[in-house]
DNA sequence: TCCCGACTGGACGTGGCAGTCCAGCCTATG
DNA sequence: CATAGGCTGGACTGCCACGTCCAGTCGGGA
């Protein structure tokens, strides 16, 4: 992989895209390196020239593209939590991508079926939960200055909460099928910043 | 399976507890059929005898033991919320058990090798669900009927909410290590329900 | 004591899937 | 236009785990 010309690129970009895909359709257990191949008219030889590591490194680069998409999906909301509406929105946005999910996560299902937690799917993992944290601390703060939320509470364990909220909400979901609880997480997320006495309302 | 004699009984709960724990210390995707007769002595042909269905069958089993296991981890505190003490015992008793089990969640990743959410696997967690929330909902009543919670709040709401950031909390340690999110998530949603106001404190 | 059916051991068949290999093609570059 | 190295096809291998099968033992009820 010393060199990719512009044809290689969009092979190893191909084989990627098709085999995301091909998750979400069927799950992990059900994707083999063939039907990944076959869906994507590629060949053995392809697969491995681009993935030297084979199943286990696209596994881990499913992985990566799906932990981007997934707060890609929350944009332009997520940047931007600066009003009690834009937080409103991002609720609303969050809560629909994931119902329209159904009953597949992707990256749940691509996380249990790497080798027992591999430090790289683990660093997958906790860069995308420190990177949402984070934003979501930083609406926190934003609405603090703003004097929306009481500034004597920790935006980082605020942020903490919510995020375990949504991801409990969503994995319940997988099981359910109802985004009851992903709702009830949020909104009782959100309505306790507000116990902060806001000025208005 | 018409007639199970004594020792027949007994050979099949060594099977399903010799597979709870060597799933529990190896992981499911480590775990073959061949790893649990040698560890539990027995044979092909007591397994497929006790357990017809195969491997999918042993693995349902593994789950319903697995979730009964949760609940009883967290009895007696969980089913008796009735004082904000007791609350917190509960709590600590949660991050406990938590902590203790570490990267490894064998109800979680026996799920996600469960065929694409057999229905059978969504059953045994969708009623884990239910019945952890009930509890809680019931400990919320209990101190709505004790003046230390605000009436008007919707006790499965908050018992979902609750519910829901345990899990992700849980969900969060799989990948982190740490039961930041988990902490964040019991203790700010304690946090919330006491907003109702109590007289006291 | 007898006998049926539950119980057990382990050899065996089989399929499927990850990964290898090599021969040949394409494409950038000098 | 030549050539080196990236790119491609697909047959082949090796493995291993699931599930089957059958012969044989045990155990409890009549």
């Amino acid at each position: 992989m010393r060199q990719l010309t512009r044809k290689g690129a969009a092979t190893r970009q191909r084989i990627l895209e098709g085999a995301a895909l091909h998750i979400r359709e069927h799950g992990v257990a059900d994707t083999t390196l063939d039907d990944i191949l076959a869906r994507t008219s590629t060949s053995k030889s392809q697969l491995f020239h681009y993935f030297p590591g084979g199943r286990e490194e696209l596994l881990l680069a499913v992985a990566r593209l799906e932990a981007d998409r997934v707060l890609e999906d929350q944009q332009p909301q997520l940047g931007d939590l600066t009003s009690w509406d834009a937080w409103r929105q991002w609720r609303d946005r969050v809560v629909e991508r994931y119902r329209a999910q159904g009953s597949q996560c992707p990256l749940n299902s691509v996380m249990s079926q790497l080798r027992g937690n591999t430090p790289g799917a683990q660093a997958v993992v906790t860069e995308l939960m420190n990177h949402w944290q984070a934003e979501l601390a930083a609406g926190v703060r934003h609405m603090q200055a703003a004097g929306e939320i009481d500034p004597g509470l920790d935006p980082g364990q605020a942020a903490a909460a919510l995020l375990a909220g949504i991801q409990g909400g969503v994995l319940i979901q997988l099981s359910t099928g109802r985004t009851t609880h992903l709702e009830a997480a949020l909104d009782l997320g959100l309505a306790y910043l507000r116990t902060g006495r806001p000025p208005s309302s």
